[in-house]
DNA sequence: CTAGGGATAATC
DNA sequence: GATTATCCCTAG
């Protein structure tokens, strides 16, 4: 009487991930309506994303439904983290600040992107400045960490990459306010890093604020410079969908936040 | 609409 | 027989 069992295929499998990493958790309907995973989910009613959801988390946890009952394993116990979400990843990640206003432009570290401006203003030079006379000139007006070229190094690109500066050679410009195109919004598979790396952390805050769980936005964001970095490859994107999944699904997230959390 | 428990087909 | 994956029902 009852009705036949469909597994569930890897595309959707993916597409569901990629969902909860855009949308956040719990937001199943609003995944189902997105028409960049509605596609792969026409089969599945947002119960099912759900209930796969909870299957998914299940299984990579190592532990059997009933199992989950008496040991207290949810997706993330909200205890553990009670200790770690203030102090040191907060101030570690500076890329933190207010994203309630546009989605647009809003997480690029206000402090280094705001002396990277002034740099190039102040130097203003025709050809430009490279890193290395950024680096300098920040370094005498500012208190920075040791990798802060490193640091300056994603933030130019990043940059470069929203039209905001241009780069010739290896010497950086400031673009006056020719920003025709902003987002070019691609279609499906043709993502290009900076969506990617925009959907990535905007979806990323938007679990850590659901869920009080800014360790895992911290490590989002810093896999999302990785990702647009080293990589303009959509196949990144499920890369980082399953990092965050995982890292989701086990609350596996506590040890980066001890000692072993480093940019480098 | 979502979370959670329960029922059932598929699988071990 | 037990466990797992999917589907279903209900409360909030």
């Amino acid at each position: 009487m009852g009705n036949q069992k469909v597994k569930w295929t890897v595309e959707e499998e993916e597409a569901l991930k990629a969902g909860v990493v855009k949308h956040g958790l719990g937001k199943w309907k609003n995944i189902l309506r997105d028409p960049q995973f509605a596609p792969y989910l026409s089969n599945r009613s947002n119960i099912d994303l759900k209930d796969k959801w909870r299957n998914m988390c299940i299984s990579y946890g190592q532990c059997s439904r009933k199992k989950l009952k008496a040991s207290r394993v949810k997706t993330i116990s909200s205890e553990a983290l009670s200790t770690l979400t203030t102090g040191n990843l907060v101030a570690e990640v500076d890329a933190i600040d207010d994203f309630s206003g546009s989605p647009q432009d809003v997480r690029d570290a206000p402090g280094y992107k705001t002396m990277i401006f002034e740099a190039l203003s102040s130097i203003r030079d025709s050809s430009g400045s490279n890193i290395d006379d950024i680096v300098g000139f920040i370094e005498q007006k500012h208190e920075v960490p040791q990798n802060i070229r490193r640091i300056l190094s994603t933030r130019l690109r990043r940059l470069v990459l929203q039209g905001k500066l241009e780069k010739v050679q290896d010497r950086y410009k400031i673009k006056d306010a020719t920003l025709g195109t902003k987002t070019p919004m691609p279609k499906q598979k043709d993502i290009s890093a900076e969506t990617v790396e925009d959907a990535a952390m905007t979806a990323a805050y938007k679990i850590a604020d659901a869920e009080d769980k800014s360790f895992v936005a911290a490590e989002a964001v810093k896999e999302a410079e990785r990702v647009s970095t080293m990589a303009e490859d959509a196949d990144s994107f499920l890369l980082l969908a399953n990092e965050i999944f995982e890292k989701c699904s086990r609350g596996e997230t506590i040890r980066l936040a001890n000692s072993s959390y480093n940019f480098d």
